[in-house]
DNA sequence: CTATATAGACAACCACGTTGTCGAGAGTAA
DNA sequence: TTACTCTCGACAACGTGGTTGTCTATATAG
């Protein structure tokens, strides 16, 4: 029998994995015409979403301040890919949309998201896979799309 | 048959494993006797060593300029985890090495990390967890130990 | 002895998070 | 209507952790 590898393998094995899929992903996009974007600007419009949000809204998907939101929302609205646009219905309100271009970058990395997978399914077998993506599912059984990463490792 | 999920969700299910094994780490650690570590200040500490090392040596295993990671040092130094002597054989170099406390804080998380899988050995039956493991070794072949992670998500 | 390379200290700056404050607008109750 | 309260977004100040650039002291090679 093989004895068990060390319990520390397992966290970096994960995040290797993550960081990984993360490099091949903006390797891919900034060869398809994203070479600006950053891994937290894909967790950004992830969280604006296709129907618009506010700068207080991001913060809250985010799980950072409405501060840190407006910055990173400055940030993408001058690289192009969000808009603000005042709201009809309330004037305290701005509406930050995604524009073609943004939305052009999430459907591309779903694209090459699927691509990468399929290298993986590649690699270990589909039954294999699907074999961790259904433990992974089992170990952590939150809502994946929750994209409050940002910040989270440095800490205080 | 089952069909496949999409592409994003393996990357987001790693990351979040990651999280929730670092974040149970430290809540672990802080019932324990180190509230005040954060999940970075592991990373500089495995990067440090039972040999100690130096500023210079510290950057290139973190992946930073020796200015950052004197700034770890020093935040760390002044948190008790480590000293700073003269070099005997260099005058230039100053060698940084874990207190006992520092060494504690390693030990006690190698430990934690083992109970923290054997969770997840209980959740998912031993086989299926060395399968996961021999899975992302098989599609990330370095070395585990590179602990380069900090200011890597936000880039530039 | 001299030239070059290295270690670490220091300053300035930037990115990204925080808290605190503020004015404008919306909602509600007297 | 008026007054009170809440919410949204803007702005300033600050902390942390990264960067580049510069400087001194010390090793080391020629």
């Amino acid at each position: 029998m093989s004895s068990d590898p060390p319990g520390w393998e397992l966290p970096l094995r994960l995040l290797q994995g993550f960081r990984s899929l993360i490099d091949a992903l903006h390797a891919e996009l900034a060869r398809r015409g994203h070479p600006d974007l950053r891994p937290v600007h894909g967790f950004v419009m992830q969280a604006v979403g296709r129907d618009g949000t506010t700068a207080v809204e991001l913060g809250r998907r985010l799980g950072v301040t409405k501060q840190a939101a407006a910055k990173h929302i400055e940030t993408l609205e001058r690289a192009g890919y969000l808009t603000r646009t005042d709201d009809p219905d309330d004037a305290r309100r701005k509406l930050v949309q995604l524009t073609g271009r943004g939305v052009d970058s999430l459907v591309l990395s779903a694209q090459i998201f699927d691509e990468l997978r399929a290298g993986w399914a590649a690699t270990l077998g589909v039954e294999r896979l699907r074999a961790m993506e259904d433990d992974l599912r089992a170990v952590t059984p939150g809502n994946p799309m929750r994209v409050d990463a940002p910040g989270w490792f440095a800490g205080s």
